[in-house]
Order: structure tokens, then C-alpha cells, then sequence
DNA sequence: CACCATTGTGTGATTGTGACACAATGATAA
DNA sequence: TTATCATTGTGTCACAATCACACAATGGTG
């Protein structure tokens, strides 16, 4: 009982730095074992899960507020960032009832009658994330994109819809090298893209694949190979981002 | 004197039925004369133009304010809209120095300290539109989209990423016939086309752009030809919303 | 050291895109 | 009434991009 009167304490200093009606809440993935993942969290003593966001401080700007929850939650603070989509409707969730879910007095309904919510997604390096928590957080894990549970809110459609706005921009920008490590293969490259744009694996050949790819001129290849899997050992490549510059100056319209 | 009251007394009863920060800011594209074209407002008794906008009531849906403000602009309620960006830098504006502009006592300012607006644009059928005045406003009308002026808050940097946007998504989805009168002929698309795009005149080779836009399927030639022209009189066509559902259905990933 | 899954590499077939010409037509002006 | 002229409607060939496909080399495993 003591706690929960420090969380709502907490909860109240947090309402008064902040705009009272606006949010911001961010799809975090993430790329392991040929998976796609998501970053979600579990309120304190319930099975509710959601995405990690929080309230804008008045006087933020709304990039630094969503850098900000982002490092609250992976540790990290140089990722790639992307606002898709801002969530208005008037009924995207109901006070009380979230409240109760989450085990607090409804007398205490801290929910503003009506929120808007900026949707960001965030692309990291699996390996390099640590999961944290906080004081309402008791478990903060990484969920493949296609096994995502029951959300509070509406963060299912904000999921959803973080999704649709990934592969739509996957197509026409560089963004694969954010969720992998600095040096990478080919192949696993290819898993990646198979993996975002929803193909089956080996769906897209691989000569052609790694041909188009090359093509660009913003890869490099190592000398380095990586070793440890059972067999031929393949070169390790890196993304060039200076590279990716120029080509992206020379494409554009 | 008066009349200053009044308006002041017409913005604080607005308030009272807003979300205190979060507005709307709405660039409308209209095509007329091969040109591309947007619809701006000077508010009454200065030269400052701004874009069309306003504040979000509290129990509004988002899509609905968004319509609200379009339809006391337009007169128009069925047009085509899309949400694009959320802007929110915490230097947006200067609420006292935009007092002044618009001739107003500043120590009335009720600009909030800090706002956030979402950015929609719309795609309207030139000819169609009325363009309205209220009591802030003393003269509505379009500009050509290459010569806009200097506008209010950061309402250059909102028209630019809405025409951003329009490029962008031009290419992936229909929306050009948002801009086009019901019945229109295929050189009137082609100039569409190259104007959004930012082409010169008949940069789009007339008979390759005519196979492929007929090749997708939701164009239906009508019997009908266009007369008046000083030459020889081309068919009209129409588009067919559900011919490009189908097209879309079939098309998806 | 034999095995085997995986890597690295090139060519021909198919498809999509871009360039291009000429006869028919409808309003205009003599 | 008719000649003029800009514009419409239409098909083919060249080139570029994409796709399908095979085999020798290699590095760990047993």
C-alpha cells in the first residue's frame, strides 16, 4: 500500500512537468534468430503488456522526449528514429477500466479524459539492448512481431500500423543496417529483408540478391570472414554510410 | 476597439472547448491551370498568410477535426485527407512576436508556452472549392505551390513536408483523381502527373504514359469526347473507385 | 581425411521501360 | 465551304532491369 502511494506520487510530479494530453509511444524492434521482435513491457503486479512510451515534458521537443523514453528503456541513445503515425480517436481507451487493470484505485484515475498519442518506431541492435525497468515496470522482454499478446490501449493497432510504415520505408531507404550489428554477411542481410518483407526464407535468390545490393556501392567488404559456422566461411561486409550519402544524393528527384 | 474585444472573446470560448495545445495545420492542394496549387489565408487587417488550421475540440476525433476545419474552409465535406507528419519543435513560435504580426495586444497572448500540431494535407477538386472567411480572416485564396510566401509559425517548413509527402505516396497510390473533376482526359492526368512531379511539359512520353495507366485497369473510357478544344476532340474517362480497390487487392504484398 | 552444407561467381531468358512516326480529326480563319 | 494546323489515337523495336539457374571451392564436423 506504501508503494502504490509512491508510485501515484511519482506519477503526479510526472503529470506536472508534462503537456497533459499528449504522448508519445514507440514500437522498438529488433532482429534475432531470423525473427522480428518487439520490445514490450508488463505493468507492475499484471499480465498487461504494452509498449513502452510516456508523457512529453512541456517544454521538450517531441524527437528528444521519444530519445528520451528510449533510453529509459534500452540504454541506448544513438538509434535510428522514425514518427509514422498520430493516434487521436476519442475513445482510444477508457480511464477507469485501465485502472483497474493495471491494479490502481479508480478513484485515482490519473488518465486524462482524451489522449493523443505520436507513434514513433525505433530500430536497434538486438545485442546491444538491455532491457530496464522502472518504478511501474516489472518486466520489459523482446516478443517476435507475429506473437504479439492482448495490449493495453490501442498499442496493438499502433504496433500494426508501426509495421506497415516499416516495410513501406524498407523499400526506399537504407534502414536494415540499424537492426544489424556493424559487421554482417550477406546472407544474414538477406534473412533480414526476407524476414521484414514477409517472405519465406530463400525466397529471394541469392545471387541476384547479393548482385543488386553490391550494385549500390554502399557496402564494403572486409577483408575479415566470419568463422564458426559449420562450413565456408563468408565474407563479413559493412554499411558505408558516407557511401550511402552519395548514393542517395545522386538518386533523389 | 470593439471589434478586437469580440474577437478575443470569440478565441477564449474556442479555448475553452480545445485541447489547450494541440492543433491542426492543414495544406490544401488544388490543380487548376497546370499548376499546383494551395490554399492560404491572411487573417484580417495585416499581410500575414498562414495555413488553414485550428484547435482541436476535447471530445473531437482527430479525422474529424481535421474535416471540421476543411469544410468551414471549403465548404467541401467528402475530400480526400491524409495525415503526414506531427510537428512539435518547443520553438515552433514566439506567441507575443505572432500577436503583433496579427495586430493584436500582446499582453493578451494566448498562444500556449508550447504546441503541437498535426499536419494533414488534402487533395481537393479545384473548381468545386469556396474558398471562406471567418472572423479572423480577411481574404482566402490559392497560390500557385512554387510561390508561396513567407507564412506564419513554421508553416513553410509544414507546406514543404506535405508536398513531400504527396510526391512520395503520388507514386504508390492513386490520389491523383482526388484533384481532377469527375470526367477528365488522359493528357489532363499526364499534366497532373508531371506537375506534382515536378517535370517539365511532356517530359512523360504521351503514348507510354497513356499504355501504362490504362494498363492497370480502373480507367474506363467513356463515349464521350471533350469538345471545345481547338483540335481534335479526345475521349473522356472517369476512374473507378472499385476497379482500384480490386487492383489494390490484387497488388498487395 | 572424407563428408557435406554453404559460399562465391556468370550467363541466357524473360519482362518492363523508353524512344519513336504517321494518319485521322475538329475547330478556326480565310 | 474549305484549307490549315495543332492535337489525338495507335504499334513496334531497342535497351535495361529482373529473374532463373549450376558448379567448383571451402571450412568445420565426425
Amino acid at each position: 500500500m506504501e508503494e502504490l502511494i509512491t508510485v501515484l506520487g511519482e506519477i503526479k510530479a510526472l503529470f506536472n512537468r508534462s503537456l497533459g494530453e499528449l504522448s508519445i509511444d514507440c514500437v522498438v524492434f529488433g532482429f534475432h534468430d531470423d525473427q522480428l521482435k518487439v520490445l514490450l513491457l508488463r505493468a507492475k503486479g499484471t499480465d498487461a503488456w504494452s509498449l513502452p512510451g510516456g508523457w512529453i515534458f512541456k517544454t521538450e521537443h517531441l524527437e528528444d522526449a521519444a530519445y528520451r523514453i528510449l533510453k529509459e528503456r534500452t540504454g541506448l541513445d544513438s538509434i535510428f528514429l522514425q514518427q509514422f503515425h498520430t493516434f487521436g480517436a476519442n475513445n482510444r481507451y477508457n480511464g477507469k477500466e485501465i485502472m483497474a487493470r493495471l491494479g490502481l484505485p479508480t478513484e485515482h484515475n490519473f488518465f486524462p479524459e482524451r489522449a493523443v498519442s505520436i507513434g514513433y518506431y525505433a530500430l536497434v541492435e538486438y545485442s546491444l539492448v538491455e532491457p530496464k525497468m522502472d518504478y511501474m515496470t516489472e518486466e520489459c522482454r523482446w516478443w517476435d512481431v507475429n506473437e504479439i499478446p492482448e495490449l493495453l490501449f490501442d498499442h496493438n493497432e499502433i504496433a500494426a500500423r508501426a509495421l506497415k510504415a516499416l516495410r513501406k520505408q524498407f523499400d526506399n531507404e537504407a534502414l536494415g543496417f540499424n537492426l544489424l550489428p556493424e559487421k554482417f554477411t550477406l546472407i544474414e542481410l538477406q534473412r533480414l529483408y526476407e524476414t521484414i518483407l514477409g517472405l519465406e526464407k530463400n525466397k529471394l535468390d541469392r545471387r541476384n540478391f547479393q548482385k543488386k545490393i553490391l550494385s549500390y556501392g554502399f557496402l564494403e567488404r572486409l577483408e575479415e570472414r566470419k568463422t564458426g559456422g559449420a562450413h565456408k566461411a563468408p565474407y563479413l561486409y559493412r554499411f558505408d554510410p558516407e557511401k550511402y550519402a552519395t548514393y542517395q544524393h545522386e538518386n533523389e528527384v
